[in-house]
RNA sequence: CGGAGAGUAGCGCAGCCUGGUCAGCGCGCAUGGUUCGGGACCAUGAGGUCGGCGGUUCGAAUCCGCCCUCUCCGACCA
């Protein structure tokens, strides 16, 4: 039971009704109604820290998220949120909700669970794949788990927006998601069961929609800053159904769970997907004659080129998959790699996977031999990447076992049914803008932007009545914010060995009152007062009134990072003193024990922290 | 889905090769006492179907088979 010496917490004086003098069958739950009290007391928290690192988490983030007793897990990429973790993620929230209402975003909430038949009619139950949860209820009903909103929210526009007079709109929600993600990873950086803020705007025009997407950058800029991060905007893929942008905010931190290009000089940043690299053209040299050489054992490029003696930049390479129903041969110079995804933007499927060899010989390619040169034209699309153009002279496949061909060039020698560039971007490679170096980084993707265009209205048939009366499909934007990942990533950005340092604006708490002495009646006394005269002052006061040593006291403070700390302890408060110190730095000070000069004090550390 | 690793008390681990005083250690937890400003000390104690199922054996945490779960790397990621 709590001992007596400690008085009840008692209720916010803002909230309507005093909770705590309603009749409660016993005293101790009072204390644990979180959102009522004016502090909390650990000693009747949740606060299960460790003082261990834990064996299977290796990145800071969800390391210090388990020891802090921040979060628990209950399967792989589905965790509890215990209170800190929590308080912290309304706190993300609350900055979320105040920038999105700045842009006119109306906050609603719809289900998780969906009919699979509005899933299939935006062609997505397949092109989902496996990570769309899918499941029957009772009456044998198909249903989907939720993943993202697009067809629940183009639905409700649908019914909802019948004219122009009721455009721009904003939507948005904060609410949980579910994908069956192949491998989670990192903690909370990437997991299965998520909370996101989603958001959806309904415009009459592109050109409306292009107005409006910069305030929507600009929010989540803001939301970023305020939550202590600076992303790098980086160019994202604008995936199939085209749309005039997309941009992801990329937090650098080498256990991001994505990778993306950056120039050095700064002017270039794109995902990995759609990153675009200079490539080099074989200037002035001349087209010499097709020459078949032998090349015994020769299946891959590593060997064609070491054993001819040549660069591998002057082979070309072909590569093979299915899309569509028909074979997709890709014909790329050798040293480079293909990018699937812009391969699939060329190619203008969403399934791309990789040839069996019975495909390759059906069109009459010789694996590890194969060549663009004679093979049968019909159920094979050719895709050549625009670096092959401007190559000469490249060794390729002779579609026969044991042979290559010497000096082929394109067009020359064999045709195309598309050039583009379906080539990665490399580190090392040369900047599209400025001719500078890329480099390849890892980023944590903090949120994502999308100019949607009508794919959803369209296939919902959403659509309003224009100026001039006529029915035409919404344009739509999506904007996403993975919240529980957004607070990982904080703590990435903001930890040192110790423990977390949270910026206040995202702290659980404002300040830690460490009490060393709890058993002591005076002590106990006095850091009620303490904490409630911080309350007064509005700030958020965890006091750590457990039984514990003062050194455990201390590194739990560090570990759990609040922004500052009290220290209620024998040596200061004989000298009328309590002392202060600040997570961040260290920086230390006395001040009277007195609520005034305590607040004030508290507000310094915290201005300092701020600034 | 490929590669690697791991499941023994709440957490971190040893034991396994070589089957039989191997159900153990540290932390934590409970009780009592001493401490009390930077992860204290003493004493006593609670807590485990050794991931599951099956097999080998007189006997299995230990050997064999199948399965499950988790972590890391890769593939994947509107």
């Amino acid at each position: 039971m709590a001992d007596t010496s400690w008085p009840r917490s008692p209720s916010r004086r803002r909230w309507s009704m005093d909770r705590t003098s309603w009749p409660l069958p016993c005293g101790t739950f009072s204390a644990n109604l979180g959102a009522t009290m004016a502090y909390v007391r650990a000693s009747q928290y949740l606060l299960p820290t460790w003082k261990e690192d834990p064996a299977d988490a290796d990145i800071p983030s969800h390391r210090l998220m388990l020891r802090a007793g921040m979060i628990r897990p209950l399967a792989a990429g589905i965790y509890t949120y215990l209170p800190l973790a929590w308080r912290a993620l309304r706190k993300i929230e609350a900055i979320i909700r105040e920038e999105m209402d700045a842009i006119g975003g109306c906050e609603i909430h719809m289900p998780m669970v969906h009919p699979a038949e509005l899933w299939a009619k935006t062609g997505r139950l397949l092109d989902f794949g496996p990570q769309l949860v899918r499941f029957r209820d009772r009456a044998g009903r198909d249903m989907v788990l939720g993943p993202t909103h697009e067809e629940v929210v183009t639905d409700l526009a649908r019914r909802e927006i019948q004219s122009w007079r009721q455009l721009p709109l904003m939507l948005y929600q904060i609410q949980t998601k579910f994908r069956d993600e192949p491998r989670s990873r990192g903690g909370l950086v990437r997991v299965r069961e998520f909370t996101m803020k989603d958001a959806y705007s309904f415009h009459e025009s592109f050109e409306d929609l292009d107005r409006y997407y910069p305030q929507v950058y600009q929010a989540y800029l803001n939301i970023f800053r305020r939550c202590g991060l600076a992303p790098l905007p980086v160019e994202a893929d604008p995936g199939l159904m085209g749309g005039s942008g997309s941009h992801e905010f990329m937090l650098l931190n080498e256990h991001g769970e994505d990778t993306l290009v950056q120039c050095e000089r700064g002017d270039y940043a794109a995902n990995r997907e759609g990153a675009v690299a200079v490539k080099d053209a074989d200037e002035g040299e001349r087209e010499r004659p097709l020459e078949k050489v032998a090349t015994p054992n020769c299946y891959t490029i590593d060997a064609v080129a070491s054993f001819l003696g040549v660069p591998k930049r002057k082979t070309a390479k072909a590569v093979f998959y299915r899309g569509k129903g028909e074979l997709v041969f890709v014909v790329i110079r050798g040293d480079l790699e293909v990018n699937e995804t812009k391969l699939a933007r060329a190619v203008g499927t969403t399934d791309l996977a990789p040839a069996t060899e019975a495909d390759i010989a059906a069109v009459g390619a010789v694996p590890g031999y194969a060549s663009p040169i004679g093979i049968r034209g019909d159920g094979v699309k050719v895709v050549v990447d625009d670096s092959i153009p401007k190559a000469r002279n490249l060794v390729a496949g002779a579609n026969r076992e044991g042979w290559h061909l010497r000096n082929v060039n394109f067009p020359r020698d064999f045709s195309a049914d598309i050039v583009a560039d379906v080539a990665m971007a490399r580190d090392g490679d040369r900047c599209p803008r400025c001719g500078g170096t890329l480099r390849v980084k890892r980023g944590i993707e903090l949120g994502h932007i999308f100019k949607l265009g009508t794919k959803y209205s369209e296939a919902l048939g959403a659509t309003f009545l224009d100026r001039e009366g006529r029915p035409r499909p919404l344009i739509m934007g999506c904007y996403g914010i993975g919240t529980g990942r957004l607070l990982a990533a904080v703590i990435e950005r903001h930890h040192d060995d110790q423990g977390i340092i949270w910026p206040a604006s995202v702290a659980p708490f404002h300040v830690f009152v460490a009490v060393l002495n709890p058993d002591r009646p005076d002590h106990a006394t006095f850091a009620v007062r303490v904490a409630e005269c911080l309350d007064r002052a509005g700030l958020e006061v965890l006091v750590d009134d457990r039984e514990r040593t003062a050194g455990e006291k201390f590194h739990d403070a560090k570990l759990l990072g609040i922004p500052v700390l009290v220290v209620i302890g024998p040596r200061a408060l004989a000298q009328g003193e309590v002392d202060l110190e600040r997570r961040r730095d260290g920086a230390r000070r006395k001040v009277p024990a007195e609520p005034d000069a305590l607040a004030h004090g508290v507000y310094d550390l915290l201005r300092a922290e701020s600034s």
